[in-house]
DNA sequence: TCCTATAAAATAATAATTATCCTCTAAAAA
DNA sequence: TTTTTAGAGGATAATTATTATTTTATAGGA
């Protein structure tokens, strides 16, 4: 019934507690760095390492089933992986979301005008959030 | 005479042997990360330490005159400030390339839609380059 | 040329990530 | 349901990456 433990399991990966724990709180935030994960996850499973915390990431990563956003000024944050999407980080709160965009056209462009064909596109746009304006 | 003498000033940094050393290095590559940098370096200015050459990059960094890239699976590199551009890596040779590309209308777009004022946009596109096809 | 603020070198300290080793358990098979 | 075992977890050591510290040297203005 658990949809992560089918989707670890789709991925060849067991669904241990430590995984499933790990990726509610992922889904909880949408988006999250190792520290914050780590002690946000430490409340709900005290007995969790570190170093499960960091084997776990890599390993959900390398299945593609988490994906690391790299930012700047800010440590990466991971997520759970769904179609291509833009990132949009406010410069104030720190706040990631989001952006659906379409990309096609432009793809379609670089690689006929540049002969490089795209495979994955990492966009972080910073800026001034609603909120925060 | 030499350029990046006057930017550097211009930065309010002295221009030491170091800093236009490895300044003239980065503009040869256009893109390098630290480990390389070192290396390249060390075969001109063999007595060049590590930590010289992080506080530069983080000195010129801060003033605006380096620019990291963050990359998917590699480490970041490093590149010499200029107008907003993209970043195409290839997933075979590891090769970056500049990309000049319009988003202004882009950035207009988002602003109004989600009411996101963007700054600055980070964009790495990856996939084969021609050469690599 | 002489000062002085800043930089460089060497290296220690810290932070971040990965590896190791032993115990434990998820999940398939009996 | 119990047994079996490949893989996972926990604790911590090791490694890697980055930053801080201290002393010596030098860029660049007076």
């Amino acid at each position: 019934m658990n949809t992560f433990t089918d989707i670890l399991r789709t991925h060849n990966l067991k669904a241990t507690p430590q995984r499933l724990t790990i990726l509610q709180v992922i889904s909880k935030y949408g988006h999250i760095n190792i520290d914050t994960l780590y002690s946000e996850i430490k409340d709900q499973f005290s007995s969790i390492s570190l170093a499960t915390i960091y084997k776990n990431i890599n390993s959900m990563t390398e299945v593609g089933l988490l994906a690391e956003v790299k930012l700047p000024n800010a440590k990466s944050v991971y997520e759970i992986v769904k179609e291509g999407h833009a990132h949009l980080k406010c410069e104030v709160c720190g706040t990631i979301e989001d952006l659906t965009i379409d990309t096609n056209s432009i793809f379609t462009t670089i690689s006929d005008e540049h002969h490089f064909k795209i495979n994955h596109s990492d966009v972080v746009l910073s800026g001034i959030c609603k909120n925060c304006q």
